[in-house]
RNA sequence: GGGGAGUUUCCCGAGCGGUCAAAGGGGUCAGACUGUAAAUCUGAUGGCUUUAGCCUUCGCAGGUUCAAAUCCUGCACUCCCCA
């Protein structure tokens, strides 16, 4: 047990608000306790925007505490209307019990399997036999109406013209301080953490507890994670980065990290690593003095990718990226090309359209939608941004032959820098 | 209900009846530079073929003309002013 929990949080620039943090300070001092964060499940795995709260888990454990990973499969049959600009679309029951199966997956993987004792609870358990009559009175008759409707997540929803709230909604907070009040009782948990979007239901809970049980409890957030630029972090333009490798591939998922800013990276190593203060300074340092390295964010993407991908989709990564960027292809098979190019676009040929004449390069671009048109194709190509297997092709009517594959019967396209396609060429 | 303005290629926004695939800006995509960054500079930016040309685009449908994004008629939508 670490006597300086909250006093590393607040380093690592990870408090936004909490509840009395001497009071709180003192209640995690004296013996390991219980924290808990929960995790909704809208999807079947979880993403970027979430392992701010996977890592506090894995702090909390390394501070000697236990933490309780909640996944939502009751309250993910509601939708939570924090920080949300409308209405949600409820999820069909096959939809949601896959979605916690595959996040509940995940977390544990990602604590239960490294050590730290972690428990993991599904909300469904003790929510879905709840009645509602004996909800409202035993829940419902505690909770002020004009507490709920102070919320920013309901009034934010009521201010606008543009779009409503419905009752289902505007209840999740129930549940959630439902959720809290049960931890309490089962695992005499009284910390939740979470993102700073759920500091309303953090609260709503905290009263409940006072009002149900005359226990203090305590709350902490974090504050939401976004990029220097303003946006979201773990959003690129074509979509959310997410842990699941079939859905973001580790190699892709390396590369986010690499591409941070610096400022970025610097605040990731912070609060998304428990990489100790001091080596993340040295690494700001080193980013000064020699920017070209990247340190912070290639330490910043291994250590990541490791967490998520394991030691071997780090590797895979890391083989990926020095061939993507400059590396000769001539000498990689097939294989492992496919695993490279795993999430790249592919073409499937007959190997006879090799013969003869062989392939207009042109065809073969526009065909694995590396160009729009031919036109797009054949400009690219006279301005110098086409490259087969990563040697630039300046003549714009070349033809691919059997001298052009890389492998036994793949060839790589690229366009520009990092734009890449695959043919495979099926005898 | 009366009067006025508008609808252009991804977006904004020019556009004399012919020389308009349509100025300019933004965005995007390449190239150079670079730290797989930012900034900057250069080029490209309807499609198909080629260096000549063909096809499809300017709210929708017709019409006038050798010729229309540009003129006329009708329709749809948007905006502004007055009751």
């Amino acid at each position: 047990m670490t006597t300086d929990f909250l006093k590393d949080l607040h380093l690592r620039g990870l408090i936004h608000q909490s509840t009395d943090r001497n009071s709180l300070h003192e209640w995690l001092n004296q013996s390991p306790r219980s924290v808990y964060a929960g995790f909704d499940p809208t999807a079947d795995s979880l993403h970027v925007g979430h392992l701010v709260a996977v890592v506090m888990l894995q702090r909390v454990a390394a501070a000697g505490h236990v933490p309780i990973a909640l996944v939502g499969g009751a309250t993910g049959m509601i939708g939570d209307p924090s920080g949300r600009s409308a209405e949600r679309n409820l999820l069909s029951k096959d939809q949601l019990a896959a979605n916690v199966a595959g996040i509940r997956g995940q977390i544990e993987s990602l604590l239960l399997d490294r050590g730290p004792k972690v428990i993991v609870v599904n909300n469904y358990d003790w929510m879905s036999g709840i009645n509602y009559l004996e909800f409202l009175r035993d829940v419902g008759k505690h909770v002020p109406l004009a507490t709920m409707l102070a919320k920013d997540s309901v009034k934010s929803r009521l201010d606008r013209p543009d779009c409503g709230l419905s009752f289902t909604e505007f209840s999740y907070m129930l549940l959630q301080a439902w959720d809290f009040v049960h931890l309490l009782d089962v695992f005499d948990c009284r910390v939740q953490i979470g993102g700073s979007d759920q500091w309303g239901n953090i609260t709503a809970g905290i009263d409940l507890a006072r009002r149900l049980r005359s226990t203090e409890v305590f709350g902490l957030t974090c504050p939401l994670l976004t990029k220097s630029d303003g946006t979201k972090m773990g959003k690129t333009s074509s979509g959310a980065i997410w842990l699941d490798p079939k859905r973001t591939s580790p190699y892709r998922f390396y590369q986010y990290w690499i591409n941070l800013d610096d400022a970025d990276a610097a605040i990731c190593l912070r609060r998304l690593t428990e990489l100790p203060i001091e080596e993340v300074e040295s690494l700001d340092e080193l980013g000064i003095k020699e920017p070209e390295k990247r340190a912070s964010q290639r330490r910043l993407a291994e250590v990541l990718t490791e967490l998520v991908h394991g030691s071997n989709g780090f590797d895979s990564a890391k083989q990926a990226t020095e061939i993507f960027f400059g590396g000769k292809i001539g000498s990689v098979d097939d294989e492992t090309l496919g695993e490279i190019f795993a999430d790249v676009p592919s073409k499937e040929y007959s190997r006879s359209v090799l013969d003869g004449d062989g392939l207009p390069l042109i065809e073969a671009i526009e065909a694995t939608g590396l160009a729009a048109s031919r036109s797009v194709a054949r400009r690219a190509i006279e301005q110098g941004g086409i490259y087969v297997n990563n040697v630039r092709v300046t003549e714009v009517s070349h033809r691919l032959s059997p001298n052009d594959l890389a492998g036994q019967k793949t060839m790589v396209l690229r366009s520009g820098k990092k734009s890449y396609s695959l043919l495979r060429f099926i005898p």
